[in-house]
DNA sequence: ACCGCCGGGTGCC
DNA sequence: ACCGCCGGGTGCC
């Protein structure tokens, strides 16, 4: 052992005395940040594991190494499989990813059994200062799944370590032995406080977006080039996102001392100002102009902190010339037919000239338009040679010994390191003086904003700028959307807007995209709950986006858990939190245990980073915009004896099937029958054409074919259903629905991970039956059925309902317009025939229309001329949040949903800014009928405490067979 | 590291 | 002298 040990040691030598250190340095510090990016990028939940136990090591080799810790301070461990010495090697890491030292190796053994099998999450905090410069003491803490316990404390045992029950709040809060520490010891002290309940979570998690707008800067006036006035409360948002940008300052949690920032919840320390985050989350309610701010901000903010100058309007610019070239990209279509302020050009790129490309509002000035150009190029050129190296974490080195609070320290006087560290220390002498708060500079030649957002609101985003932006300006607006899109990176980053979709930047990543090579002025994520899963492609992509100024949009930031804003932070490089592990051991999981401290810490965060008004929210005592009133009736439909009689037979055969289920408890193996059950019901009441014909159980019997036919039909059902059928594996809505052999429907993607992780035999995660790849059933795309048109057309009592109350509006107000909204699209097809016949002239938006229909639709509704339609066929979840329908002042829901919320989102595409009537909604209930008990849930739902929470998947199935139960009315 | 360990120098008292 | 002891060199993994 010693030899080896010897061996090491002169091949070490060797390789300085031929002064490769520096290489091998650097080529450390690449695998360092590699290592450290694949263990975030598989960082377990935190979900459900337990604290296994405590164990004192040792960190040693801080010599070598330039990351230093304070008292207090999390470390991170990162396996290093790799190293050259020790294959067992276990690195340690400081919150900001630069290496403290190594565990020491015997215990690094031990350690990395554990950790390369996954038996447990191993965290280590220092809680006690060192007297030397080699080593120092480091308690290790143990989590993992409660059946992995004893394994973890019987591999630990087998190497002479103990595993010791929780040593931290006795060591953590009274280690006062070490000299050169006065750090605070602001540790959580655990035990200490007492676990909020799940009713305070829910209530502070609820109210965690609330309040937040409460004295925000004050007003700032858009630019001149902004042609729309701001309303007061977009001025404060606007004001608010100027400062968030430009003004300098400390991210939460981060203060000075002496000469070092100190965060105080990791209590990690460096010379290095953090770098604050450049932007942050706009999380107003929907229709108060996120959109409109936005552009604001991108006008008002431009270059260099200046707002885009107004320039004169000329036509013809040598430079560009207008060319109508018909573009490819269908969105675009609409934006250009209905306006002459839209001109398609081709770029002075020679190159680019066959490129289809849009320019939003691009009247120009040659002369002037060069001018502005050269001076960007000029600044840019500047920039670049001024602009500071960015530091890499070699130069991070912090010498502390004059710093009363370092709790250890690199660097001795006898390493090659020396040189290194003296050049550092007099850095920061000269800079000692230096009371001001520098910033980090922003890389100036970044002059592009990059919009993300969903397909649905692709077109607003386009119409808006086309909308706000003043005419005598020149805004290059390119829509990087469409199998023609320009792909070209110079192209891209010398436009002042990029607009794409989600989808489109997923596609293109880790396909050479070169929106990820460009360093862009600011990113824009709009509707940022779309990037809450952080395992979705889509979220990765835009993490990975490079910029220095990032934005979320969002109406809803959270929907169900602390969980979901990882993503968010991490877009906008909340450090440290963007790394999962800090976000899980200082947030999630002490706000999901329960502790007070951890909760505050969230509110604070998110306080710092998110400006949120609602519609009811006020400005100086008046309310921030003033909506028309909205009142909500509930009519009740009384069925028809005919239709009664066949309702009630399809709902004791249903209430058979489930009662069996329920008694035999396989109500979730056979959930997809379920649903399909109800559904049919739902249907019935609507209208007594709309169920389909099932097939009947093909028994036992059946074929390997017939199973499978029977499989994507129940699949069509509940996708169907409209049941917003959540995936148990992201508990998302399901994308690339797919069927198991079980009935069960998830994401194409989520199971098959689940598959591939479980190898052999993967079981379905819902009622654990064996899955096979291959036995996965998709919905083979196929329109659907045209049953219903071969019938005679027949009428249902809600029908009579709803014409009813559209003739009595006729005749009371010519020019009202309705929105007629239903889950089942079928049913909106047969609406078509009574309305047709009555002489409404009706528009119909649903979910199978492309891009551009929906565009054309939603602007003929939106028209005030006087043949516009009247009446909007609407289906529940076509088109998304974003959807502006403000023509309409009246709503017919058709039949409940499951989620209230998805209703209140479909009310306020017309309740919202710009409608200028009183709004009325109208629901439609059946009476003694699965929808008065759909309606019931919806009102415990709003209230389900647990749901607010993330509630655990087997509290959330067993919510589930409640639901079903009051459904169907069955009491067991 | 005010340690442990290595290996060379050395060797009664 | 195939030991003990001394003191210098040295030090993560």
């Amino acid at each position: 052992m010693f030899r080896r040990w010897g061996w090491g040691y002169s091949w070490d030598r060797d390789f300085e005395d031929i002064d490769l250190f520096s290489d091998r340095y650097d080529t450390n510090a690449e695998t360092l940040s590699q290592a450290i990016r694949a263990a975030a990028a598989e960082e377990p939940d935190a979900d459900g594991s337990v604290l296994f136990g405590q164990i004192k090591g040792t960190v040693v080799g801080l010599r070598y190494y330039t990351g230093v810790v304070n008292r207090g301070e999390m470390v991170g461990l990162v396996r290093q499989p790799q190293n050259p010495y020790d294959r067992n090697a276990v690195m340690v890491a400081n919150v900001y990813g630069q290496q403290v030292g190594h565990i020491k190796r015997e215990l690094a053994a031990a350690m990395a059994q554990i950790m390369d099998n996954n038996m447990a999450k191993v965290e280590g905090v220092v809680y006690s200062g060192t007297n030397n410069t080699f080593s120092m003491p480091v308690t290790l803490s143990f989590w993992g799944q409660e059946e992995n316990k004893e394994n973890v404390t019987k591999a630990l045992a087998r190497r002479g370590f103990r595993l010791e029950p929780s040593v931290s709040s006795a060591s953590g809060s009274g280690a006062g032995g070490f000299n050169k520490s006065t750090g605070t010891g602001r540790l959580p002290k655990k035990g200490v406080t007492v676990p909020l309940t799940a009713e305070e979570l829910k209530n502070a998690f609820d109210n965690l977006f609330e309040g937040l707008m409460e004295s925000k800067d004050g007003e700032k006036e858009a630019a001149d080039a902004v042609s729309t006035p701001l309303l007061p409360h977009q001025k404060q948002a606007l004001s608010w996102m100027c400062a968030r940008e430009n003004k300098s300052g400390l991210p939460p949690f981060w203060e000075k001392r002496g000469d070092l920032y100190y965060n105080s919840l990791t209590c990690f320390s460096s010379k290095e100002i953090p770098e604050r985050v450049r932007g942050g989350i706009l999380a107003d309610d929907m229709g108060l102009g996120k959109t409109l701010t936005t552009i604001a901000l991108i006008l008002t903010n431009f270059h260099q902190g200046k707002p885009l100058p107004v320039e004169k309007i000329e036509k013809n610019s040598p430079n560009k010339t207008p060319v109508k070239t018909p573009t490819k990209a269908p969105q675009t279509q609409s934006t250009v037919s209905h306006t002459e302020e839209v001109v398609i050009f081709a770029a002075s790129e020679p190159h680019l000239s066959e490129m289809p490309q849009v320019e939003v509002i691009c009247a120009e000035e040659p002369s002037e338009a060069v001018v502005i150009e050269e001076d960007t190029n000029k600044k840019t050129g500047k920039g670049k040679k001024k602009a500071p190296k960015r530091k890499n974490s070699k130069d991070n080195v912090v010498l502390l010994d004059d710093l009363d609070f370092a709790a250890a320290l690199s660097g001795s006087s006898t390493n090659t390191g020396q040189k290194k560290k003296k050049s550092d220390k007099n850095t920061a002498a000269s800079q000692s003086g230096d009371s001001s708060i520098p910033e980090v500079p922003e890389d100036p030649s970044a002059t592009a904003t990059l919009i993300i957002c969903p397909l649905s609101v692709l077109s607003n985003w386009l119409d808006q700028f086309e909308q706000h932006v003043s005419t005598n300006v020149k805004l290059n607006v390119y829509l990087y959307y469409g199998s023609e899109r320009n792909r070209s990176q110079k192209f891209l980053s010398s436009q002042d807007v990029v607009i794409t979709t989600y989808n489109v930047l997923s596609t293109d990543f880790g396909n050479k995209s070169p929106l990820h090579k460009i360093n862009w002025l600011r990113v824009v994520l709009d509707e940022g709950h779309f990037i809450r899963n952080p395992n979705a492609q889509m979220s990765k992509a835009t993490l990975e986006l490079k910029a220095s100024r990032r934005w979320i949009l969002s109406g809803t930031p959270i929907q169900n858990s602390v969980k979901d804003l990882w993503t968010l932070l991490a877009f906008l490089r909340l450090k440290p939190f963007d790394v999962k592990e800090w976000w899980n051991r200082v947030i999630q999981r002490p706000v999901t245990n329960g502790d007070r401290t951890g909760l505050q810490n969230l509110q604070t965060l998110v306080k710092c980073i998110t400006l949120r008004r609602t519609k009811t929210s006020e400005v100086n005592g008046r309310p921030l915009v003033v909506l028309p009133e909205k009142a909500v009736f509930v009519e009740q439909v009384e069925l028809s004896p005919e239709e009664r009689g066949e309702y009630e037979l399809a709902k004791n055969e249903g209430k058979n099937t489930i009662s069996r289920y329920v008694a035999e408890g396989s109500i979730l193996k056979n959930y997809a029958d379920v649903l399909a059950i109800l559904m049919r019901l739902r249907q019935h009441c609507c209208h007594p054409d709309l169920p389909t014909k099932t097939s009947s159980d093909p028994g036992s019997d059946a074929t390997p074919a017939e199973l499978r036919e029977r499989l994507i039909e129940k699949l069509r059902l509940v996708l169907s259903s409209g049941s917003d059928e959540e995936c148990s594996v992201c508990l998302d809505s399901v994308r690339f629905p797919v069927i198991t052999h079980c009935a069960h429907v998830y994401c194409r993607p989520c199971i098959a991970k689940v598959i591939s992780t479980e190898e052999q035999r993967a079981r379905c995660p819902l009622c654990r039956s064996e899955i096979r790849p291959n036995e996965l059933v998709e919905v083979p795309p196929e329109e659907e059925d045209t049953d219903a048109r071969t019938k005679p057309w027949r009428t249902s009592s809600k029908v009579q309902a709803l014409m009813g109350n559209l003739l009595r509006l006729r005749l009371k107000d010519r020019t009202a317009k309705s929105l007629i909204v239903s889950q089942f699209t079928r049913f909106l097809t047969v609406l078509e025939t009574p309305l047709r016949d009555e002489g409404f002239s009706f528009v119909r938006l649903d979910g199978t229309m492309t891009q551009k229909r929906r565009a054309q639709v939603i602007q003929e509704f939106q028209s005030d001329s006087s043949d516009s339609p009247s009446i909007m066929l609407l289906s529940l979840k076509a088109g998304g949040v974003g959807l502006n329908l403000t023509a309409a002042s009246h709503v017919f829901l058709m039949d409940p949903a499951w989620n209230p919320a998805t209703e209140e989102q479909c009310i306020d595409r017309c309740h919202r800014l710009g409608q200028k009537k009183k709004v009325v909604v109208t629901k439609f209930i059946v009476k003694d009928s699965v929808e008065e008990n759909m309606v019931k849930i919806q009102k415990k739902k709003q209230d389900l405490v647990e749901k607010a929470f993330g509630a655990s998947n087997s509290s959330k199935k067993s919510s589930r067979i409640d639901d079903i139960k009051t459904l169907m009315e069955i009491t067991v």
